[in-house]
This record gives structure tokens, C-alpha cells and sequence, in this order.
DNA sequence: CGATAATTTGATTTTTCTCAAGACGCGTGG
DNA sequence: CCACGCGTCTTGAGAAAAATCAAATTATCG
């Protein structure tokens, strides 16, 4: 949906500065950290797994998309969060840096050796693929059931929940990266967020900060989850 | 959305049925299996892991939903594929028999045990594991993007593909089944497979038949995806 | 063979998208 | 410091897609 400006890939130069070698074995989160500029690619799609990735600063996208530019955002990650690990041999989606962003690498074969002997790293690892997978279960139901309002409101409770600062969010994203993320056009999002501050459920000193004013009504809208099947 | 009779649960009578020891280790497809009726509840979500599950024959859906009754069918399960695995602790979402279904255990104990001793089995957790989540990134574009007929054709596509019965293609679910997995109403998908019989695109015999007559033209709605995050 | 559930079909309404301006913000350079 | 330009965001009006409501038809199962 939302065509933004060709990045140029520094992938290669990005692999030429991190050899397998450089993350210690044993530190799962090693100290080598790199910077990514805003919507510059960290990985392609197909592309062979080489690294896993947490955020130290920043924001970072992972997408995919159809031929004729319609563009679906999988999941945001913030600081603290890891992510590249969701893939067996090669990338299934290609992931961006949102705003500048600091990434730690950790090399995949280090990851592997250390697997092959560490029982508690394994079992990291899997908590990260099954955490990972429940969120994207979670995505299914907003894209698949929920309407602009209740898309809307689960996102900022959910963009507030995980960059605990409170009340007050700031979001590293434009209007575009949600939109794409919530499966809305970004005209609707813009509607949809003035709604709320009309109704004094949030307050928008900028396009970029949001002040939840109201969390249990916008939980309302979102939370009523039931894990049944049926209701 | 679409409100099934209540199933009742007889999770408590197949553990009984099932005890850990009965699956044998080293074998991660065990012998036994055990018959589930139509709409029965296989899991119930936030229930604790306790096997992992192949179907033999039939069909199997995972279901998640919001307290008013909108169903979100997170992935459907045919013969000879696996599923339960995808989760930490706990189940994340349920999971029903779409029709008679006979389903082999493998007791979550036994395979970790044999997770600890034999390298392969991880692997083939892990390729389980990742590519139940490019499956569900892969739907998320489905959900977030396609329209009706895009969502259709992908899902007549992905079906014919993994039962490979050529180009007929039995469906075990019904048309609330496949709206609630597709985020439509079963208006819309009786609407739209209408449709494609008119342009030709498959016949349907009955409602539970679909014979396939122009496969390119229904991968062309729908195969169009690029991984990269800009077109 | 009849009852009940599932599917199809039609008419209408609602939601969201699309298209089109306009406003705002932000960085750059005069 | 302010004007300019560009990208982003907002706002509005109309169009399109799918949902909803309602009814008829068809399948399924005892």
C-alpha cells in the first residue's frame, strides 16, 4: 500500500563487519552492536539466516507483501526484543529499521553450537519461536475479526504495554507502518485516532505521541479475547 | 462470527486414554491414535501442553475468538500434518475437530525427552515449529490485504495443494468454517465461489466439492507476493 | 419422509477505501 | 530568523466492497 523511498542494502558491508566469531559463545546477547538508518533493510526475504537480532535502540519492521506494492507489517519490535530468529533456513519475510536504529547481533552459528551443548539456550530460543508465533496468532484475529476502532485501540495498548513509559507513547512508526500493520489505509488510522481523541479516550499533542487517557475503555474495545472456540 | 454447537469435552477421558508412556521414544510418530468426533475439542486454549498431534484422517481447526462470538480460525490441519507444537507452556488457542478425525499422540514428556538426547528430533521440532509460523505470516497478508477473491483463490489453492488429490478437492469444512478462517461471512464465500463457477474457474459439484478448472488464473489472484518490503 | 441445519440468493446498509485538497512540520539554505 | 519545499498527516466527499438482514433452497440425518 505505502511505497516508501528504496533503501540501499548495506547487508553485505553489515556481514563483512560481523564474522561468525565476534559474538562470544556462552553471552547469547553479545556486545557487537550495529546502526541501521531509517527504513534501511536489515535482512531480504530468502535470504539465508546469518543473524539473530536485538534491539538495543530503535524500531525495527518486518514485512511482506504483494507484487503490486500492497504491503502487510508481520510485527513491530522495540528495544529489548529479539527477532530473526522466526525462520529455519532463510528468512521468510524481509525486516526494515523504522527510525535509526541500534541493533546487538548474535551470529547463527554460534547460536547453533551453543545449542547443540546448552540446554537452557535451547530452551530460549524455543520460548522466543513460540512467543513469536502467539503474537502473530494474536495479529490473525485483529486483521481476520476486529474493526478500525478495536484494530486501532489493541495496537496502542500493545505498543504502551511493551515500551513501558507509562501512559504516554511514543511511536516510532508513521502512519503508513501502522496502517499496513493493522491491515487499514492510513486515512483510516488518522480518522480512527482523532475519534479517540474526540472522545477522550487519548490525547494527541503530536502526530507521534499518543496519551492514553482512558486504558480501560480502549481495553474494552480490544481484551474481550476468549481462547474458546466458541463463546 | 458463526456460533456451533456446544461440543462437549472430553480432554480428561483421553489423557486418561493416553497416558505419557504409551507413545514409544525414539519414534516421533507413535502407533496410538484416537478417534475425535465431529466439532470435538481436541484443546482447549491455556490448557498445559500434553501432546502434540498428527492427523491420520479428517481434519482439525485452531480457533481463537472474542467474547461476542467472532471466531478467528487460525489454521486448518489435514492428513499427515502435525500441530500442537506450536506453543510454550500452554496452548494458545484451541483447537476442534472439523470432522471424524483420528489423530496419532505423541506425549509431550517423551518428546522432550528424547529432545535432549537426539539432535534430529529438535530439528524437525524446529522446522515444525518455523514453518507454522511462515504459514501464519504468510496469512496474515491473506487477512490484512487480499479482498474476497484473492482470499478465496489462496485457500482453494493452499487446500488442493496439501491434499493432493489433484485438482478435486474434497472440503472437510463447512462455508462458516472457511469464512471464519478467512475473515469473511459465509455470504461472502458462498457469493464469491459462485462467482468463480460463472467465470469458470472451478466447478462445484456439491458444496463440499470444488474442482479446480483454471488453476493459473486463481494463483494469479492470489501468488502475486514478493517478499521483498517495497515493490 | 420429515425436521433441522447448511447453503444460496437477494435487497439494503455499513464500513472502509479511494480520490482529492489542504494543513502541518521539519530541515535546508538564503 | 524566516521562506521554501518536501514529505507526512489530516480532512472531506463520493465510491466500492463486504456485512447485515431476510428469505428461499438444498442437504443431512434420524
Amino acid at each position: 500500500m505505502t511505497i516508501q523511498p528504496q533503501p540501499q542494502s548495506i547487508v553485505a558491508a553489515q556481514r563483512a563487519r560481523a564474522p561468525a566469531t565476534c559474538a562470544k559463545p556462552g553471552s547469547n546477547l553479545p556486545g557487537l552492536t550495529l546502526p541501521f538508518a531509517r527504513n534501511q533493510e536489515i535482512y531480504v526475504a530468502d535470504a539465508p539466516v546469518s543473524f539473530i537480532y536485538r534491539v538495543v535502540s530503535g524500531a525495527v519492521r518486518t514485512v511482506s507483501g504483494l507484487r503490486d506494492g500492497r504491503r502487510q507489517v508481520a510485527a513491530f519490535y522495540l528495544p529489548g526484543e529479539v527477532f530473526g530468529l522466526e525462520a529455519g533456513g532463510t528468512h521468510h519475510l524481509s525486516a526494515e529499521a523504522v527510525t535509526e536504529t541500534q541493533l546487538a547481533l548474535t551470529s547463527r552459528s554460534v547460536l547453533e553450537w551453543t545449542a547443540t551443548r546448552d540446554h537452557e539456550a535451547v530452551a530460549q530460543m524455543w520460548s522466543l519461536a513460540t512467543h513469536a508465533l502467539a503474537r502473530t496468532q494474536d495479529h490473525l484475529l485483529v486483521l481476520g475479526r476486529m474493526n478500525a476502532g478495536e484494530r486501532v485501540a489493541s495496537f496502542l495498548i500493545d505498543i504502551a504495554e511493551r515500551s513501558n513509559s507509562g501512559d504516554v507513547v511514543n511511536l516510532p512508526m508513521g502512519r503508513g507502518d501502522i496502517a499496513d500493520y493493522l491491515g487499514l489505509t492510513i486515512e483510516t488510522i488518522s480518522r480512527t485516532l482523532h475519534e479517540f481523541e474526540e472522545r477522550q479516550l487519548i490525547a494527541l499533542p503530536n502526530c507521534r505521541m499518543v496519551k492514553l487517557l482512558d486504558v480501560a475503555k480502549l481495553q474494552s474495545m480490544d481484551a474481550e479475547r476468549t481462547r474458546r472456540g466458541r463463546g
